[in-house]
DNA sequence: CTATTATTCCAATGATCATTAGAATAGCGC
DNA sequence: GCGCTATTCTAATGATCATTGGAATAATAG
C-alpha cells in the first residue's frame, strides 16, 4: 500500500462523517436525538419528513457510526451511538455561528434580536433554583422530559401551556428552557406567559447542552 | 416566516459546513493548511491533484467561510479562516476513530500496529525536552518548520534526512515529529534512524495539534 | 503594450445523492 | 397459518457535485 492509498483510504473514511451532517435534514434528525432515543414515526413527525425518507437518512447515519438502534415490538428506536456525537453537532453550529453570518441573520429574522430575549445562561439558572425563587418549565414535549430533564423543572410542553396556566403561580418569576439556542418553544412559551402579565424569561441554552456540561438529568415524571 | 422555514434555513446553513468536510480531498486540504498557510500550487503538489481541482476544492472551502486568502504577486496563498477550524477537524478525526473501525484498520495496515511505534506524547516530550536529554527532529518540508514548529526543534526534512544523518549526534535519543497521528513523515523518518543504530521515537501528534493546546510555537529558521 | 505565470471562471461530462414508488421484512396478535 | 403495523430494501428519477477542457483574469517582468 502506497502513502498515497493510505491518505486517500484514512480521509474517505473521515470523509464519511463530513458527509453525514451535509445534509440539513440529517443535522435536524441529530438535533433530535439529542433530546433522547425516538422512533422513526416520531423523527418523521419532528422533522417533518414522509417516514421512508428519514428512514433513508438514518441509514446514513447509522453507516457514519452516528446513530444506533434497538428494537421494541415493531418500533424501531433511534439514539445517538455516543454523546461525543452531540458535542461534535454542538461544535459545528458554534463554528457556524462564528463564520457563518447567515446564521445570525437568519437567527435574528425568526427570534428578533436575541439580545432583546433576555437570555438566562446555566450559571444564573442554577443559583436562582437553589435559592427556589423561581419557577422553572421543560416546554419541550412530554416523552422529551421523561427521557431526561433539569432536576426541578415540570413539564408544561408549550402546545399545553394555554390550558394549564393554573399550574404555574403568578408571583414568582418563570422560566423556560426547550432543545436548545434555536428552539423556539421556550420563545413561544415566553411570548405567551408575558401577554398573560408573567415575568418570564428563557434558557440560552437546552438539554443537550446541560448534558454536555456533564450537569444531572433527572429521567421519568 | 414560518418556524419550519426558519428550521430549514438554519439547518442549511450548518449544513454548508458539513458539506464542505464531506470530501476527502478538502479534509487533506485543510490538514494541510493546519500546517500553515500555502499556496495553491503547493497544496495541489502535497494532496496530488491538479491545479484547477484544487481551486475548486478551495472554492467551496472558501464558501463555507472556513478558508481566506491573500495574494503575493502572482500567488494567492490560503489559511485557515480561524483556529476554531482546525479544532474542529481534530474533534471530527476523533469522532471518525472512535466510530469507524475502518480507520484503525487503515491505520495499523499502512502504520503497522501503532503500539510497536512507542509514541512519545506532548507531555512526555516537555519532559524530555526540559531535561535536553534528547534530539528534537522537526521532518515536516521547510517550509512548514519555518511557519511555525516545537521550540528546541531542528528541520530535517525526512527527503533529506539520509543526507544529513551527521547533523544528528548518535548517543542521544532522536525524537521526530511532523504533521499529526496519520502523517508517515516520521514514521519513515524513525525507521531509517534505528536502520542506521540510532535510538528514535515519533511524538504521536503534530503541530495542529500541539497548537490547538495552546503551546508556544517557534517561527522561523 | 506583450509575454508569462498563477489562478479562476465557464461549461459540459459523468458520478453520486436525495427522493419516492412498490415490494419485502420483522414482529405481533389471532 | 393470516392480517396488521412499522420499517426497510430495491430500483428508478431527477438534482447536485466533482472533474476537466478551454477561455478569462490578475499581477509582474520586459
Amino acid at each position: 500500500m502506497s502513502q498515497r492509498d493510505f491518505k486517500d483510504a484514512l480521509y474517505e473514511q473521515f470523509a464519511r462523517i463530513g458527509h453525514a451532517m451535509s445534509s440539513p435534514k440529517r443535522i435536524e434528525l441529530l438535533e433530535l436525538l439529542g433530546q433522547g432515543e425516538k422512533s422513526v414515526d416520531a423523527l418523521a413527525a419532528h422533522a417533518d419528513l414522509p417516514v421512508k425518507n428519514t428512514s433513508a437518512h438514518l441509514r446514513v447515519l447509522r453507516q457514519a457510526r452516528l446513530v444506533e438502534r434497538r428494537r421494541e415490538g415493531t418500533y424501531l428506536y433511534y439514539r445517538l451511538a455516543d454523546d461525543k456525537v452531540i458535542h461534535f453537532l454542538k461544535e459545528m453550529e458554534e463554528l457556524g455561528r462564528i463564520r457563518l453570518a447567515e446564521v445570525e441573520r437568519v437567527t435574528n429574522t425568526y427570534l428578533r434580536s436575541r439580545d432583546e430575549l433576555e437570555p438566562v445562561t446555566f450559571g444564573e439558572l442554577r443559583r436562582l433554583l437553589k435559592r427556589a425563587e423561581i419557577t422553572l418549565i421543560d416546554v419541550r414535549p412530554r416523552d422529551e422530559y421523561r427521557a431526561g430533564h433539569i432536576p426541578g423543572a415540570i413539564s408544561v410542553p408549550v402546545a399545553e401551556l394555554r390550558d394549564h396556566l393554573h399550574k404555574i403561580p403568578k408571583g414568582r418569576e418563570v422560566i423556560a428552557y426547550c432543545r436548545g439556542p434555536y428552539c423556539v418553544y421556550s420563545v413561544e412559551a415566553m411570548a405567551l406567559l408575558r401577554r398573560r402579565g408573567y415575568r418570564a424569561r428563557r434558557v440560552e441554552n437546552g438539554i443537550p447542552e446541560w448534558r454536555a456540561l456533564g450537569l444531572a438529568v433527572a429521567i421519568g415524571e
